[in-house]
DNA sequence: TACAACATGTAACCGGTTACATGATTGG
DNA sequence: CCAATCATGTAACCGGTTACATGTTGTA
């Protein structure tokens, strides 16, 4: 279902747009969030248009469909947004990977972490820039809170990553 | 094949164990990276024999069939953690909905990350009373870990919702 | 003897990924 | 004219959830 909400929303800020649009908007915007390909999203438009979502207000060339939400849309992703209560339970290859740390040699264990470390801190940096790219920006909106979200998430990976590596080096050297 | 890693590791750990048994073991011990419940686990458990990375060692009443890992399995696991980069791309519905927060009235959205912040505090109590359940026990093995990560992700999101929540009032209030 | 817990499985379905397939328009 | 990009779709497959289905053992 999150899918039709994570559409929902981007129609909502961006206006009108196409499954073309959205697909990009997908990647440009809420990609640490969620991610769709075309393939999921042009049927889920359908789908929508045809439970009145959204309606096809224009069509332009080369077959192009321009979705516009509806009042029924916007409805649906606000109940959804304040209604529904949060899902508890999430994948999370990270966490998956620090429970099976013990299964590694203590030294492996750490320098598989230093390695993740390096990466998150990157992945950081890249994150941070974005960010110092948008803020001397117009619009304080879109993706604000989210990506402000995301980097507090992968600094706190990459410090915890540094810190459980330290540990265990510490705990080992003896 | 995330699936088949978590089991390989449970199995690490655990000793030989039954399918039920592995059930069980991702509900107490894993369940806050990965979940499964029995419908996936005994196919992939029966997949796992067939190709030789567990044995069915022996087989107890009511059916009941305990596996072993075996050498090769260990080495795809050793090899999973250690060769293969993690994933980047990850879904969150707590980062999608922070994405969508502008979709709603300032004061909507602010009672929305108030009431987050109140279920995450709740969620981050019950999982340092698992900790310090824990703390006072035997082995700092299993787990251990992927709890701290977990209480510390916890506590990001409550004071992520937290101090949002503030800015957001704070910002409308003039 | 009845109920809870043990124990294993299958089938239908849903959401998501990869790959296949097609065609129109624009710019160099 | 060719290539890149715009633009939409379908099919096969995979991982995961829900529901269905069945039978055994221990214990109150």
């Amino acid at each position: 279902m999150s899918l039709r909400i994570a559409l929902l929303g981007l129609l909502t800020v961006s206006g009108p747009a196409s499954g073309y649009d959205l697909t990009k908007l997908f990647e440009s915007s809420i990609n640490n969030a969620w991610q769709a390909r075309h393939s999921q999203i042009y049927p889920e438009l359908n789908k929508m248009a045809a439970e009145g979502l959204v309606t096809v207000e224009e069509e332009g060339p080369r077959g192009r469909k321009t979705y516009t939400i509806t009042e029924d849309g916007a409805r649906e992703l606000r109940t959804w947004l304040i209604e529904k209560e949060p899902s508890r339970s999430h994948r999370s290859e990270g966490a998956l990977r620090a429970f099976l740390l013990p299964t590694l040699e203590p030294h492996e264990a750490a320098a598989l972490l230093r390695a993740e470390a390096e990466s998150y801190g990157v992945r950081l940096a890249e994150l941070e820039a974005i960010r110092a790219a948008k803020s001397s920006w117009k619009e304080p909106g879109f993706g604000h809170y989210a990506l402000d979200l995301g980097i507090r998430q992968t600094r706190l990976m990459c410090e915890w990553a540094e810190e459980t590596a330290a540990e265990i080096e510490g705990s080992t050297r003896s």
